[in-house]
DNA sequence: AACGCGGGGGC
DNA sequence: GCCCCAGCGTT
């Protein structure tokens, strides 16, 4: 199957000579103001690209404001701890991004003098920074001719090209990005990624693309088959795993038990109310509660929370304990009830938390039990 | 080359 | 409910 459009072979080469200069003038006359455009400063770019990786922008605009203002520079991210770091992440999910994107503070103080590397491949070489981020701060903040590929412009470039194959798969995966790379321009090539991907975002969206408003609607393949809900094409579905959790809410003397995660596995550094993960819901939960943080007694169902990691399903449910011996306290502290709001929490247990903690303190203290100490 | 990793918004 | 989102590092 070929995968190019359905014009004639020079149609096509003068449409695609167009494609460019029609959607950079509407991205001109048309692109959102957002909080990073028009700033040069490469530190903050790089804050806005590891921050929209795998997230909207209506998601980032807050936590990127709240970002500029706790930490303005690459050197004020750089010397700060990383329990802070991961307060100002919290609830954006994907919590690596934070701690490589310190990691990348510090080098550049460490390495480069707090100078900001302009050439890609000392660019590639910071911790976070991949092919996307990569290209999008060459070309933004440097101005090199560098193609960016992300889920906006695999969507256009595949309806408009034609491309078939599913884009996380080598061969599509290819093709896309020698048809970004053609199409690069040497002049303004962080404006031209920018309206690659605000196309995406507001025109050629996923379902309902609004081919009306589109100014490179002639000679998009899709457009003129009508199958631009073909592309790009879908990957099969991974399946869905079930999971049962079940956490503790001890409080005494005015403290709380909270757990600090690990590192592996999800959500690392990131604290929670002591918890076990079940395959299966149970009643036979506190067996396996007790022996990882120990005796309990006189539990009280609180609340239930359904919440979805990656392809996770997850039900939560949060269990006052009145009476609790601790022996086993791997990763669990007792933490003052004030301290426990400036901790990064996980966004579910940050719920539990927010509803459950706040006042805590004049409710149902759990008594001591036993030599508990 | 495939997989794991969050959380929210839109429909 | 399901799909998608300005991806990256690891295996």
């Amino acid at each position: 199957m070929e995968n190019r459009p359905a014009q004639t072979d020079s149609e096509s080469r003068r449409l695609q000579s167009a494609f460019s200069e029609l959607l950079l003038a509407w991205y001109r006359a048309s692109c959102r103001k957002l909080p990073w455009r028009g700033v040069e400063d490469p530190y903050a770019i790089l804050v806005s690209e590891v921050m929209l990786q795998q997230t909207q922008v209506r998601t980032v605009i807050p936590y990127y404001e709240r970002w500029m203002k706790r930490f303005p520079t690459l050197e004020t991210l750089a010397e700060a701890d990383e329990g802070e770091v991961l307060k100002a992440w919290e609830g954006l999910g994907y919590y690596r991004r934070a701690r490589l994107l310190h990691a990348a503070a510090q080098m550049v103080t460490s390495e480069f003098g707090g100078r900001f590397p302009s050439d890609p491949e000392t660019i590639a070489s910071l911790p976070g920074v991949g092919p996307y981020t990569l290209a999008a701060l060459a070309s933004i903040a440097f101005g090199h001719a560098m193609p960016v590929v992300d889920g906006n412009v695999i969507r256009v470039l595949t309806r408009w090209f034609g491309i078939r194959g599913v884009p996380s798969r080598l061969p599509a995966r290819r093709e896309i990005a020698e048809t970004a790379r053609r199409l690069v321009p040497r002049e303004a090539p962080g404006d031209f990624n920018q309206a690659l991907m605000e196309l995406g975002a507001m025109v050629c969206l996923p379902r309902r693309p609004c081919c009306l408003l589109c100014p490179v609607r002639r000679g998009c393949a899709a457009y003129a088959e009508g199958a631009q809900a073909r592309f790009p094409e879908a990957a099969p579905p991974k399946a869905v795993i079930r999971q049962f959790e079940y956490a503790g809410l001890v409080i005494r003397e005015g403290k709380v038990l909270l757990c600090r995660r690990g590192d592996g596995g999800r959500m690392e550094r990131l604290w929670q109310f002591p918890s076990v993960l079940l395959p299966k819901e149970s009643k036979k939960w506190s067996a396996r509660w007790k022996s990882k943080y120990g005796a309990l007694k006189e539990t009280v169902p609180l609340t239930v929370l359904n919440y979805s990691v990656t392809n996770h399903r997850i039900r939560l449910e949060l269990h006052q304990i009145e009476k609790f011996q601790r022996y086993k306290l791997p990763s669990a502290h007792w933490v003052p009830l004030a301290e426990a709001p400036k901790l990064a929490f996980t966004a579910a247990h940050r719920k539990l938390a927010d509803r459950f903690l706040t006042g805590a303190d004049r409710l149902h203290p759990a008594e001591p039990w036993k030599n508990d100490r």
